[in-house]
DNA sequence: GTCTATAACCTGATAGAC
DNA sequence: GTCTATCAGGTTATAGAC
């Protein structure tokens, strides 16, 4: 599908997507995103009537597609929990090699903006999930959260250190890149499942 | 020492560290500091002669900072692998729970800008430390990129994913998120270990 | 060194022609 | 629906008095 083929409102939100994503809220020009978009500036205004409202759409969507991908698997009562873990980080690193910028924009706009979230998120639906209580009865030594933490650290820190691994020349190349977190999709659940199986 | 102590140019430096790395560059007026260090505009100009100018020294010396910490550990030729993850996950974790917006700030301001630190990071420093040797030498079976994302990520992440733990209720509390991650300095190398003895 | 006032510039948003 | 031109408001930086 090429550019020509979406409607003028979906290429603004393709670029505004991109611009978004790349450099915040607060950094983007909404020039940025027409320039992008290939249309001017009174075009954005005229299909989303703010930059903040532009803005508030795609980071929903983005966030709603992260949980797409992650709700089915946590929640899925006929999966255990070795299962479930190796599906979450082979999706969400798939989903994240498609989207390498997500994680740095979605947690710095949470941190400017906190009740973007309020209410959307359900303490509930993480803490009530099938997923946590599997893990509460495999190892319930282990507090949740510790756990959680490190299994979205092992995963999702990769992409957000991307810039710090260029600059140190640690993964210089996309490709280089792409091939450790290929790699990195069978190691974390063997080292999660290490730490499932300590004492 | 109070505040009253301070000199003026210290006291701009000091309210810009507080502003710049909770919100960022792009979202930071220049007269959110002026107010917050209790002085006027004019002097932030005076002082520092611009934005950027400010900017620039003070993510610098958080990134010192940060090396400071870890350097002289990665580098000890006397401490052996366990040890030294030891040291960085205790000493790293103590410095950021008193800068707990630092790996946001840092990582989001280098994405926007990766050549603040081109040419300062040396690639050397980390593929030649004794950390690295060691661990080539302990197990050379794992990508040496590979362990610093696991250990950075298992240490650093909780930080970034503050908004999110708060949000979601996982750690509503300041108290509640220090004291698992004083946890955290314990299990962590526990955790590294762990990887670091399988096959 | 410190202040007030203002210049110079930039950005989001709109008016109005087509 | 799409464009050009422009407005209104806000931001950085400086001039000039004290």
């Amino acid at each position: 599908m090429s550019e020509k083929d979406l409607s003028t409102e979906e290429k603004i939100k393709e670029a505004a997507r991109i611009v978004f994503t790349k450099k915040g809220f607060a950094a983007t020009r909404t020039r940025d995103i027409a320039e992008e978009a290939g249309i001017n500036l009174a075009l954005l205004n005229y299909y989303f009537r703010s930059k903040e409202k532009l803005f508030h759409q795609v980071i929903m969507e983005k966030v709603q597609q992260i949980f797409g991908v992650l709700f089915p698997i946590i929640n899925n009562e006929s999966l255990d929990l070795e299962t479930k873990v190796e599906l979450i980080v082979e999706n969400y690193i798939s989903l994240l090699l498609e989207n390498p910028d997500l994680p740095i924009f979605v947690f710095s706009e949470l941190r400017n903006n906190p009740q973007l979230f309020e209410g959307r998120v359900n303490a509930h639906l993480i803490g009530e999930s099938s997923l946590m209580k599997q893990l509460q009865e495999k190892k319930p030594d282990i507090h949740p959260v510790q756990f959680i933490l490190s299994l979205f650290g092992l995963t999702v820190f990769p992409f957000m250190a991307r810039p710090m691994m260029t600059v140190t020349k640690m993964a210089a190349t996309d490709a280089e890149f792409r091939a450790l977190l290929e790699q990195r999709k069978k190691l974390v659940p063997k080292w999660i499942k290490l730490i499932l199986e300590s004492d």
